[in-house]
RNA sequence: GGGCGAUUAGCUCAGUUGGUAGAGCAGCGCAUUUACACUGCGAAGGUCGGGGGUUCGAAUCCCUCAUCGCCCACCA
């Protein structure tokens, strides 16, 4: 007689359990597929997007630990060689956002700080917090080889970003212009597109006249340098003036010569149909002002104060000048009219939503449009495929309009762009050996470049650097990978800019699935925010109810793609249903503990209920190939309460209390038992590996590794 | 300005290739020496946003209207 291990007579406990559990698996070294057993031919590799060490992990990273892990398990079980990359993110710009808040709750200011100390110390806030991520994600059951895990700042990191950047060089892929950038005044750096917010504001619209003309606009305390004024070429109201016509104006500071432009980008419709330019802080000015070939001026200077060229307003900050210069055009008499329903859109610094303002600067800039033709091109030829095919549709228009990408970052927490600029003609050399003197073009003498790369830069070539591009081992068998599993809301990012560099570099998608999950809110639909007080910590949810029912509450009929919903109640229902399991097994245990393995046939009724389950296994299998996880968790959990506890072993009950064909009906529970462990692993790794523990056969290895 | 999506039970959401609807939570009735009250049994609850079309058959495909949301974009 077997005897029931005294556990299982208690209600389950995962606070008891998963730790120790989880440091069994890590020690049995299966994590990492160089120690799998038995033959894998097969590669399942996934790169794990890595978390910013800057802080604690939210509910996004618990949905995607649960995601991959249960892919990895799955796939590791079915005897795939499996591999999770993790790694960690030093997240240039974001993490030097937080580090900034930190220093000034502190009284300082990384603008009172030597470059070089402002970097250490950032450096060791990101060590220490990189350590406390990484047990989070061990918290949470992630199944990742810890002996390749990666940081973003890493040597090998940098060499392969390096190396990018020079054949971008030599391909002709890469420039340093002057171009109108996203400014941010407070964070002092200049951002890309999608590193600005838009938000939609209502201003007073001024109509000023200007010499034998009307001029709208919002931003009269730009308008100090407007030497030009532009109409369209067609427009008839204006066909007696001439392009290139000069006419002497009176202006806010007196009397100046504006130069006439005829321009199709002007709109006729809009306003008076004429408008003055301020080429060095507006993008469409500046390439009206490229277009003739104009001369450009800086107003404003890059926190945000005016220049001397505004004569009696200089120095003024631009807000508070506004509202002056006006005053001053309407006494001169200058002031028409003012539109105060004028509503627009603004681009804001997407961190600290102070308004952005464009400025002339010279970047390093990625020409994009080869690399974006490429990726579509791929995507066309199936060479890999975008879950859902919503996102396909937004990553084609995303491809279809993209605009050359600024790398360089005016700030210190970042991988340093290895080039040179010379100090006379300002021109930007590439220079990743440090070897460079003097200025190619000029002669001139060449100063290292200080500006940091995008932080994405490199991130969009993660997959090639964790695999060790170009010529490690696991490169050669983990590359391209299987799935990326990421948040939607970095497909433009992250996600397009790996498609890209993994084409330019290899040839190759870098990944054959892009899998993409919405993001996680509140029990009600609310977007979590500290100031609305709603965020839900994932560490604080699987403390309550247990990892395993964490994983579940954000798996079960959550769909692909779509915003989901973290409901503290729905976890607690299958905190209930780990208890379920914990005690259908004590019921198994109990009466089957007579029970010896044998060749006992099943009768033909318990015959049809395994056949059964085999039909309903096959199809959680056939989900969980194709990604459909928010069935297949649904289907054994439904399964396993409904068919085999409320039905089989209710029904089984008193054949065996009664004697009657009672080994058959052993022998289905105790198979039905083991099988369904095997299936719920994946979802629910710490519960079913304590159960296979009491299970599993003397030659069973653990669950972990155990064949589906 | 351009693009994408949503609308299904009181609430939050699933519904894989079209075969007349499911889960969790909430709520209702019954059961307490039961493997499990972190339970069981039962019942209730939806003209799948409105309208039109395709089809033997539509929550699912097409058109249209309404409402809500998201993303992208150089701010006259």
């Amino acid at each position: 007689m077997k005897q029931v291990p005294e556990k299982l007579l208690q209600p389950y406990n995962a606070q008891e359990i998963e730790p120790g559990l989880y440091k069994t698996w890590e020690d049995s070294g299966y994590f990492n597929p160089d120690n799998l057993p038995g033959e894998r031919k097969e590669a399942f590799t996934v790169v794990m997007p890595p978390p910013n060490a800057n802080g604690s992990l939210h509910a996004g990273h618990a949905l995607f630990v649960t995601i991959q892990d249960i892919l990895i398990r799955y796939h590791r079980m079915n005897g795939k060689n499996a591999l999770w990359l993790p790694g960690s993110d030093h997240a240039g710009f974001e993490t030097q956002v937080v580090y900034e808040k930190k220093l000034e709750k502190e009284g300082r200011s990384r603008f009172d700080m030597k470059r070089e100390d402002l970097y250490k110390e950032i450096l060791d806030f990101t060590l220490s917090n990189k350590s406390f991520m990484e047990g989070q994600l061990r918290q949470l059951g992630a199944s990742c080889d810890w002996s390749r895990s990666l940081f973003t700042l890493d040597e090998r990191v940098i060499k392969t970003v390096y190396n990018t950047f020079s054949k971008l060089n030599e391909d002709g892929l890469l420039y340093r212009g002057k171009r109108i950038v996203n400014w941010c005044p407070k964070h002092q750096t200049s951002l890309s597109n999608l590193e600005t917010s838009h938000v939609t504001r209502k201003d007073p619209f001024y109509y000023f006249k200007y010499g034998p003309f009307t001029i709208g606009t919002v931003r009269p305390e730009t308008k100090f340098g407007d030497k030009y004024v532009v109409m369209h070429p067609d427009d008839a109201r204006y066909k007696e003036f001439a392009h290139g016509q000069k006419i002497t104006v009176e202006w806010i500071n007196g009397p100046i010569e504006a130069t006439i432009i005829k321009d199709e980008t002007s709109d006729p419709e809009f306003g008076t149909g004429v408008m003055t330019i301020t080429p060095w802080h507006s993008g469409v000015d500046f390439d009206i002002a490229k277009r003739h070939n104009l001369d450009m001026e800086q107003i404003i200077d890059e926190r945000g104060k005016l220049l001397p060229v505004a004569g009696e307003f200089a120095g003024m900050n631009i807000k508070d000048a506004r509202a002056k210069i006006v005053e001053k055009l309407e006494s001169k008499g200058l002031l028409v009219k003012t539109d105060t329903e004028y509503s627009h859109e603004v681009s804001v610094c997407y961190k600290c939503e102070r308004e952005i303002e464009p400025q002339v600067k010279a970047q390093w800039f990625v020409t994009m449009k080869p690399l974006a033709e490429k990726a579509v091109s791929a995507l066309d030829k199936g060479e890999f495929r975008i879950l859902t095919d919503q996102h396909e549709k937004v990553f084609r228009h995303w491809m279809g309009n993209v605009q050359d990408w600024n790398i360089s970052r005016q700030i210190v927490w970042g991988i340093p762009i290895p080039a040179k600029i010379c100090d006379a003609c300002d021109k930007g050399f590439v220079d990743i050996a440090g070897e460079k003197a003097s200025c190619e073009s000029c002669g001139g003498q060449l100063r290292q470049e200080a500006d940091t790369f995008d932080t994405w830069f490199s991130s969009g070539q993660w997959p090639l650097t964790t695999t060790g591009f170009p010529d490690g081992d696991d490169f050669k068998k983990f590359y391209p990978t299987a799935v990326m599993e990421t948040a939607a809301d970095i497909l433009f990012f992250w996600v397009a800019r790996m498609v890209m560099f993994g084409l330019y570099l290899t040839n190759e998608v870098p990944f054959k699935d892009i899998y993409l999950h919405g993001l996680v809110r509140d029990a009600h639909g609310k977007k979590m925010s500290k100031s609305k007080g709603n965020v839900i910590s994932p560490l604080e949810v699987s403390n309550e109810y247990g990892t395993d029912a964490l994983r579940m509450g954000l798996i079960v009929n959550n769909a692909p793609g779509v915003d989901m919903n973290l409901d503290p109640k729905k976890v607690g229902a299958y905190k209930k249903f780990a208890n379920k399991i914990w005690n259908a097994t004590r019921f198994v245990l109990e009466k089957t503990t007579d029970y010896e393995e044998s060749d006992t046939a099943f009768t033909k009724e318990d015959q049809e209920l395994y056949d059964a389950w085999i039909v309903v296994k096959n199809d959680i299998t056939s989900d969980l190939e194709n990604y459909r996880l928010h069935l297949a968790s649904e289907k054994i959990y439904d399964y396993f309460w409904k068919t085999f506890c409320d039905s089989i072993i209710e029904t089984r009950k008193t054949r065996i209390l009664e004697d009657k064909e009672k080994t058959s009906a052993q022998k289905l529970l105790l198979i039905l038992l083991r099988e369904q462990l095997i299936v719920l692993h994946p979802f629910m790794p710490f519960i079913t590996e304590e159960i296979w523990k009491d299970i599993k056969r003397e030659d069973d290895e653990m669950l972990l590794v155990t064949r589906w």
